[in-house]
Parts: C-alpha cells; sequence; structure tokens
DNA sequence: GAGTGGTCTAGACCACGCC
DNA sequence: GCGTGGTCTAGACCACTCA
C-alpha cells in the first residue's frame, strides 16, 4: 500500500483513481469499485475514500449514483452554437429548432415565462435605459430530444416591446430577430459575451447540470442600425454540452488597402 | 435551531450561509464565523459545518484559507477578451500586450516552451494534418501585472513554421498574424471556439484558480485565404477573470435585398 | 501558544437501487 | 434484504497563521 502522508491519503487515492482513469482503466460509464472495496484495498476509512471520490466529482471525472456506485463520467454528445444566428438566410433567420435540426436533432422550446417587469439593472444597463423604464421578459426553456439544456432570457425595453407579439405567450415567426423586424426595427449588429462560472442549485436543477461541471453563460446584445440597444438575451447552458464557435474574418489591411 | 433533516443538515447550513451572503450579510472578503462557532451555534459537529463550507466553496462564494478561516469570496476584476486582434490596426496587429496598454494594464508573457513535436490528435486534426506531419508549437504564459492568468499554446505546420521565427524562442513583432504574413501567408478568417471545464490540478496551480473556478477555454484556428488552416491557438483562463467578447453584424437581408 | 482549518478514524444509521 | 453511497458524530492529531 503506497499510502503514506506527505500529500494526504484521500488526494492520494484521488490520484490514484484519476490516473486509472485517464490511462483508460476505467472506462467511461464503468463503474468504479466500491468504496467498501477501496478502503479495504488502500487500508483507509471509508469517509476517506468517500472524500477521494468528492474530489474526482468536483473534477468533473466522476459521477456517484446514490444506491448504486461511482462511475467514470461519460461524455455527453457536445453542440455546437454557431453565431449564424444573426445571418439570416434564405427561408429566414435562424431559430433553436431550424439550427438543431441540421444537425439531426430535434430541438423544442417552452415559454416558461413572458411579463413586464422592472429590469435587473445589469439588464438595464445594457439596454441603456433610463431608471424606472420597464422591460418585456421571456423566460424560456429550451430542449433537445426533450431534455432541457439551456435556459435562455430574452429582455426587450416595453418601450418597444409592450402590447407587441413579443410580449405574448406564442412562438414567433423567425424567432426574436423576425419579430423585431416586423415592428419595423432595422437590425444593425449585436455585442456576444461568453463567460463561465458554477451553476446555481436551481440552475443545476432545471438542467439536470451533473455534479462538477460549470455553466457557459451566453449573453447577446441586439442593436438597431443606429446602434441603439433593442434586445438582450442572457442564457446559460451546461458547459460539458455546448460550444461556442464564432467565424470572424481577418482583416489584414495592411496585406491590401494599406 | 431550525435545523432538522428534511435535507441533509450540512446543505441547510449551506443554504443558510448562501442566504446571508448574497443578502449582504457578510461581504466580500469578509471572514466567516469559525467552524467551532457555527458547530456550536447550530449544535452540529465541526465536521458537517466543515462540510457545508466545502459546498459553497464549491459554488464559488467562500475561499477558504488555512489557519485563518473561511471568507467571503472577492469578485476579481474581469478583462474582457475582444475579438478584435483579428481586425488590423494602423500600427499593425494587436498583441497581447498592447490589447492590455488600452486597458490601462500591463501584459506580458513568458515563452515557456517552443519545439517541434507530434501534435495531439486534436491539433492534428484541427490543422488537417497528414499523419506522422509534425508541428511547432509555442506555449505561453500570459501575465497580467506579472500574474499568471493565462496559457495559451500555438501551433503551426511544421511544413511552413520549422526553421521560421515562429520556431525561434524569441517574441515575433505584430505576434502570430505578423509572423504569418512575413512568411508571405496570406490570411483569410479564423474560426473561434469557447467552451468550459473544470480545470486540471496543474492549471489550478499555474494560473492560481481559487476553488470552485472553472476555465475557459479558447480555441482559435486561423485560415489562409484559401480555407486552408495555418494555426491552431488554444488557450485557458480562468473564468472569474475573463469574458470572451464578439461583435457581429446582423444580416438583415430580408430588410433589404429579398 | 492560541485559534483556525485539514484530515482521519471507528462506528453508526439512513436512503436508494435492485433482485 | 443486500449492497451501495449519504450523512453524522465524537474525538483526535496535524498544519498553518498570527500575535
Amino acid at each position: 500500500m503506497g499510502i503514506t502522508p506527505p500529500r494526504s491519503r484521500y488526494q492520494q487515492v484521488a490520484e490514484h483513481l484519476r490516473r486509472a482513469i485517464t490511462a483508460g482503466e476505467y472506462r467511461p460509464g464503468q463503474a468504479l469499485p466500491s468504496e467498501s472495496q477501496l478502503a479495504q484495498q488502500f487500508g483507509l476509512n471509508r469517509t476517506t475514500i468517500n472524500k477521494a471520490i468528492r474530489q474526482l466529482v468536483a473534477e468533473g471525472l466522476v459521477v456517484v449514483e446514490h444506491g448504486r456506485g461511482s462511475y467514470v463520467r461519460e461524455q455527453r454528445p457536445v453542440i455546437h452554437i454557431s453565431a449564424d444566428y444573426v445571418t439570416r438566410g434564405a427561408d429566414g433567420w435562424p431559430t433553436w429548432t431550424s439550427e438543431l435540426a441540421r444537425e439531426g436533432l430535434s430541438g423544442s422550446q417552452r415559454i416558461r415565462e413572458v411579463s413586464v417587469i422592472d429590469p435587473p439593472t445589469e439588464i438595464a444597463g445594457r439596454l441603456g435605459l433610463e431608471d424606472g423604464e420597464q422591460v418585456v421578459v421571456r423566460r424560456r426553456l429550451l430542449l433537445i430530444e426533450d431534455e432541457p439544456v439551456q435556459l435562455a432570457d430574452s429582455y426587450y425595453p416595453a418601450r418597444i416591446a409592450a402590447d407587441t407579439e413579443l410580449a405574448r405567450r406564442a412562438k414567433m415567426r423567425g424567432g426574436e430577430n423576425g419579430a423585431l423586424e416586423r415592428l419595423g426595427i432595422q437590425l444593425g449588429f449585436v455585442d456576444e459575451e461568453v463567460s463561465a462560472r458554477m451553476p446555481t442549485p436551481d440552475e443545476a436543477g432545471l438542467l439536470k447540470i451533473p455534479q462538477g461541471t460549470p455553466v457557459l453563460r451566453h449573453v447577446r446584445v441586439t442593436y438597431d442600425r443606429d446602434g441603439r440597444p433593442v434586445a438582450v438575451m442572457a442564457a446559460v447552458m451546461a458547459a460539458d454540452r455546448f460550444t461556442m464557435r464564432y467565424r470572424l474574418p481577418t482583416s489584414t489591411g495592411g496585406g491590401e488597402q494599406e
């Protein structure tokens, strides 16, 4: 038993298992030995083994299922979100459903809430609202193959969205961009921000996020041709299922124009 | 003591503290009561309290300092990485240093390794390499105010980069894009991917990532005018310090052309 | 040296999955 | 009912910080 405390015992156990997992001795989906077995094998208390397993869970390598065992975490298929949704196709604006259909997946959405509220300060700031101005909020849950995978909240200044289809609890043809255009708004550009953090307990529950998995936060501000913000979308998704993709032109000004 | 087990006691303690923190009863940087104090206050064992604290650490709300105490985590200033580095300015290509200077920060880099290697399969794939083709790799550590904040590894097909400045251990004027242009390569576009995961222990150490903080992974593939990949950059950074930013034009084809 | 968190043990009971 | 992980306790010793 090479288990002695230069580093703590549970860390050594974790390292041992981590090595075995990355070396492929335990394959994804496969069960690790039970905690009691490991305790016996290493001559340690089960509490110590449990702590080692917890460590691996936090690293996203292992999931534990109560009453069943601990398993090497399986990779879930990754969805690539391309920024194409800002590019209008021949048949209109891409939507969640249409984009996923291209990958052979069935996307759907559930509208959780549509209402007029006082905006969170972050949103008010991004929309450049005056004090006291309200917003229409549309809270949606996006699903793939009927599994909830993304929370997406959109905000529109009440000034332009109240009493329009944006404020009604129904899907909108061509999505947000379609609706905005029908209001006579000429779209200019979008600013996107991508960041990551750990999920709140709420998010973890709603999106069934495995332990040790962060979320990607995706915020998009849509501007009209005059550079006025007209919409903010703030989405949260499990980071083990999504990747954001952007294609950008490289302006080699120096190579040609200059 | 409203501590009874509908949910586990440690979770109730965690919830209690979480609520107090988000309500501002404990401010960022402020110490929580010691574990012994909390144990006494709730009539629980210290082990149980410790588990509650661990929970909050995993959520990124709290940091613990051995021998000192547990503290509400302070927000670190967020650096926004704009995708402007693909747009050449009047004075050449933006670099890490020049971009940060615009925000009034001093950026520097340390070149950790420059060598010719067999590429990881992911890189080989993205570069479209033949079997057995090698790459030049430049591993850099990027710093802000002399603090390591980002690991950035760049890969170039040895076919085009061997025996060039890309393969030498020195900084390159105008960064990667500058060097590629000097090789006569006409840049076309880049594909970027942003994802997130938990750090490996190595990364956590090198980047001094606080417990409970994920990393953002940023992969950029640079293509020439003919759509051939000429470079891959793969970076990892603490997600509590960085946000990726993109500005994209909204092509309202329907509004005008159709 | 006092106080704090880090770890560990031995033992216990509970909750869940499954046969 | 058996085996699994989930939680909890009482008590102990260690390692670190700071006065």
